[in-house]
DNA sequence: TGCTAGCACTCCTGAGTAGCGAGTGCTAAG
DNA sequence: CTTAGCACTCGCTACTCAGGAGTGCTAGCA
């Protein structure tokens, strides 16, 4: 075994680190594995090829980089990827044509699933990846109104309309036919109890109830509850994300096995895995990456997210973000992705 | 040149046709272009190949068979798939299985949008390939009623609930802010006029109203009928198609190219050409088979749609149907896409 | 006249092989 | 610490070569 040669253990030298970089840079560049001699003329330090092997070599010792096969270049681990968005990474602000490209997008989408679904549909856009924003929780949301209509066949229709303007409705099938009159009454009631309070206030609320309802409240009242109850937990359940771009990941060699797409696919139509990884980086504020394996779900390997919260009046509500083949141009699509959710939270908070 | 054999021009004896039809059901199971032999002991006549060779050189010249190569066997063109589809099939009717499967599905879904989605899963999960169902048209649907809510920042919140229990709304930008007042007056005056009448007649008369209306209206109620109009518009104009197993397509080794299945997957994802297609299946009634090209887009060749109508009360409005690769189990996706648009229809009326 | 056997021919397929080029690791010298 | 040199390892491409499947044609048979 060759003693490392690193000053200290696992510590990275200054050299190392801009060798590093730059293989990073020239992988990310052309997906080739980088060889000495290319990487000698890249890092702009007049060193020879053998010189630069003994560096690689040094960093392969620390699992940095790896090699394919005996006789390729290097390519970036996972933890080299790592090492260089944390510590290396010089970002490239989003260009004017970029900026213009964004902010006339944003202008365009009216209400709210417009505006996510374009929001999406501009990340792909832009990064040539796959683009996903999550549908904001609405944290501040409130219950505004409920109406109830009676629809044939024993179904009422129950309509809930938010502060925000979103309007959720379901069809729920009732044991027996209720008059309009009835339901109007139940629907008034309802009103006069919710409006103006807080959702999920509302949802607590109405489950307790639901529990202890059966002394002093008469049937249709019940009823309405349970009716009312229904359409808020659907609205409050409506954790749901938009993907757009799919087809984009197709291009990279990397991922280009059928068999592998097709997993990626069916994932990206199931969402629930997903939404599960959008769930976790909504804890956290600001842009966070999860590079190949690192995210732990087998479906993403060779993939990488790079998400971002995005908020309202100073309230995380959300998460967008890209997915893309680990080798992607992280110093670009980070400020993208960065940008993109400031203008979202901007765009929500006009509405 | 070789003289044609058969008896007259064009003309496929009968022999020929029980060939064809070995040859293509052979070719669906297998996928293999299908040699004299295959074919000699396919058909059960006790026929040498050299026989056989005859009888498919006649295919040949027909234009009903095809040689990928010079030493493989044949494959059905598409006119052969055609013929076959046309004159010799024997249909394969769903086993009590599926048919189970389907009845089990139906019942799930609530509302009308779980409805469609429902039935373009079971269409994909029974037949292994791509789903689409289009969003019915409402012929018959009536005004039921029209909500008007003030948002914030000069936006006017609308919202369509029609006969069937279908809620639609849109969020309209208005030049001036409207008291909540105001809107109430000018809904109740649309409801007035327009409860229980069919939506079409509505949307004429709104477009009618908004010509010559300066004269003997108030403003408000100029804007309320603006308002409606838009609302009413985008209710109609829902010309949607719900497509789900596009993934299934991957595993067909005919269409495995990823640049080919890539074009067909943006195809699916922008939606437009496949609402074209559907939209020309339903104008005719019943099932409907585009086979290769027949279809007319460049996308869809080496892939066939299976088509059919579905009804509400005897009316067509819509149409649903599965897309697979041309050589796909007609005998069997036939009649499943038949039966599946027999019990959607049936759905629908209970509704 | 229709069917069949035989035969030469075509063309795809897969295995095996050789040569090339890129890149490495090691060693020894500056 | 750096560099030049050198042997070595692989992967990739092109090529060849036999094997096999299937064809078209022709001549003979019922």
């Amino acid at each position: 075994m060759a003693t490392k040669k690193n000053n200290g253990d696992g510590q990275v030298s200054e050299r190392a680190q801009h060798f590093l970089k730059a293989l990073v840079e020239r992988y990310i560049r052309d997906g080739q594995p980088v060889g000495s001699r290319t990487l000698a003329k890249d890092t702009g330090l007049d060193l020879s090829p053998a010189t630069v092997r003994n560096v690689m070599a040094d960093l392969e010792d620390l699992g940095l980089i790896s090699s394919p096969h005996t006789s390729a270049g290097r390519i970036p681990t996972v933890a080299g990827y790592r090492f260089f968005v944390d510590s290396l990474l010089t970002v490239r602000p989003p260009t004017d044509e970029d900026l213009a490209q964004m902010r006339c997008r944003f202008g365009q989408a009216a209400d709210l699933s417009g505006l996510i679904e374009e929001t999406s549909r501009l990340l792909s856009g832009l990064t040539h990846m796959a683009g996903v924003v999550m549908v904001p929780r609405h944290e501040r949301t409130a219950f505004r109104q409920i109406e109830l209509l009676p629809l044939s066949g024993n179904r009422v229709l129950a309509i809930l309309i938010t502060s925000e303007g979103e309007v959720h409705n379901r069809i729920v099938f009732t044991e027996r036919q209720f008059s309009p009159a009835d339901l109007e009454q139940a629907s008034n009631f309802l009103n006069d109890m919710f409006t103006g309070h807080d959702l999920r206030d509302v949802r607590k609320r109405l489950v307790e109830d639901l529990r202890r309802t059966h002394e002093h409240m008469d049937k249709l009242m019940m009823r309405a509850v349970q009716l009312a109850h229904e359409v808020v937990e659907s609205a409050e359940h409506r954790d749901d994300c938009h993907i757009a771009g799919q087809t984009n990941l197709m291009e990279f060699g990397e991922l280009a096995s059928l068999e592998r797409l097709k997993q990626l696919f069916d994932a990206f139509s199931q969402k629930r895995e997903i939404l599960h990884l959008l769930d976790r980086c909504i804890v956290a504020d600001g842009v966070q990456i999860f590079i190949g394996e690192e995210s732990g779900y087998g479906l993403l390997n060779d993939c990488s997210l790079v998400s971002a919260t995005y908020r309202v009046d100073d309230h995380v509500v959300g998460v967008l973000g890209v997915i893309g083949p680990t080798r992607m141009d992280y110093p670009r699509v980070i400020p993208l992705v960065d940008v993109t959710a400031r203008l979202l939270s901007a765009a929500l908070r006009q509405q």
